[in-house]
DNA sequence: GCGTCCAGGTCTACC
DNA sequence: GGTAGACCTGGACGC
């Protein structure tokens, strides 16, 4: 069977608006968000080098999928935007445990709480990198020209794409600068598949040990790994980066500088939620 | 116009 | 295990 417009049902509470707009993931190519038809658009690479532009918009109880064109129910598609929206994630022990009641009633009232991700793991960790010592407006520079130049300006580079530029493609064209060389070796284990980051989803591994191997990729660290772990539905850790604690300093210290054990400590009550608690906490204004 | 700082950090060398 | 210094880029800021 071929389509080309789908709905698909959400879970109860869902919030589109809210989903897409959870993080700055919706303002990275090939991300488009429409604010004034609340529309999400996706060019997903499609097969045979022949890209699906979607159009992803709410609906009464769920999300409609509009195709530029038909593809067969095998393209996986519909599964996709499922892993993109996080549908399929389990938020109600978090809205239960941690927001009834609480600081965070807003974030279970609203249907909050789910962050969006790219379509894999790869593209989500490649991202994750860009956002890495540099500025929002750099970040966003280095994706777009990942898929200007790799992506053929509509999708984002598979891993053997990536893998075949060097070093100097990176520094020069992406203007990726020292993270040319990170870029290079994860594109090649990724391509070679001597690290598979999809496998991370469905890990049994506790989420320390998870944790190292996500951080054994070249330029991820500490910051890097936790906000992988967030997008791979494990919130026990908090992902602190300057913007992050640049907000907690003003929401709850007086805009004074403070140790990251002062942060940790006003959210360790939430346990394994923790990471999602801090995030809504800081981005609570974005949804006014 | 020019120099400095630093932004959604990480790695390496050294102690 | 903890920490200083180096590392690309580009916008903001002060002079």
């Amino acid at each position: 069977m071929m389509w080309k417009t789908k709905l698909i049902s959400t879970p109860k509470g869902f919030n589109f608006g809210l989903t897409v707009r959870s993080h700055g993931w919706y303002n990275l190519a090939p991300f488009f968000y429409d604010a004034t038809r609340n529309t999400l658009s996706y060019t997903f690479a499609g097969t045979k080098g022949k890209p699906v532009a979607a159009v992803i918009s709410e609906v009464r109880n769920g999300v409609r999928i509009d195709l530029d064109r038909a593809v067969p129910d095998r393209s996986g598609i519909e599964e996709k935007v499922r892993h993109i929206l996080r549908l399929d994630d389990e938020l109600n022990a978090f809205y239960e445990g941690c927001c009834t009641g609480t600081e965070f009633d807003w974030v279970r009232k609203r249907g909050a709480g789910r962050l969006l991700r790219s379509p894999t793991v790869y593209e989500d960790l490649v991202k994750t990198l860009c956002t890495t010592n540099c500025s929002w407006a750099l970040t966003e520079k280095m994706v777009s020209n990942l898929v200007d130049m790799l992506g053929g300006g509509s999708h984002f580079p598979d891993p053997e794409t990536m893998a075949a530029q060097d070093e100097k493609f990176y520094r020069n064209e992406i203007k990726a600068g020292y993270r040319s060389p990170f870029f290079v070796e994860l594109a090649r284990s990724v391509a070679s598949k001597s690290v598979d980051p999809e496998e991370w989803l469905t890990s049994e591994l506790p989420t320390d040990e998870l944790k190292k191997q996500i951080k054994s990729v070249k330029g991820v660290g500490d910051y890097a790994a936790e906000n992988m772990l967030k997008l791979l539905g494990r919130y026990d850790g908090l992902a602190l980066d300057s913007w992050l604690r640049g907000q907690f300093y003003k929401k709850h210290n007086s805009g004074k500088v403070c140790s990251d054990k002062k942060i940790e400590k006003r959210y360790s009550k939430y346990g394994e939620w923790m990471g999602l608690a801090i995030w809504c906490d800081m981005t609570e204004d974005w949804h006014h």
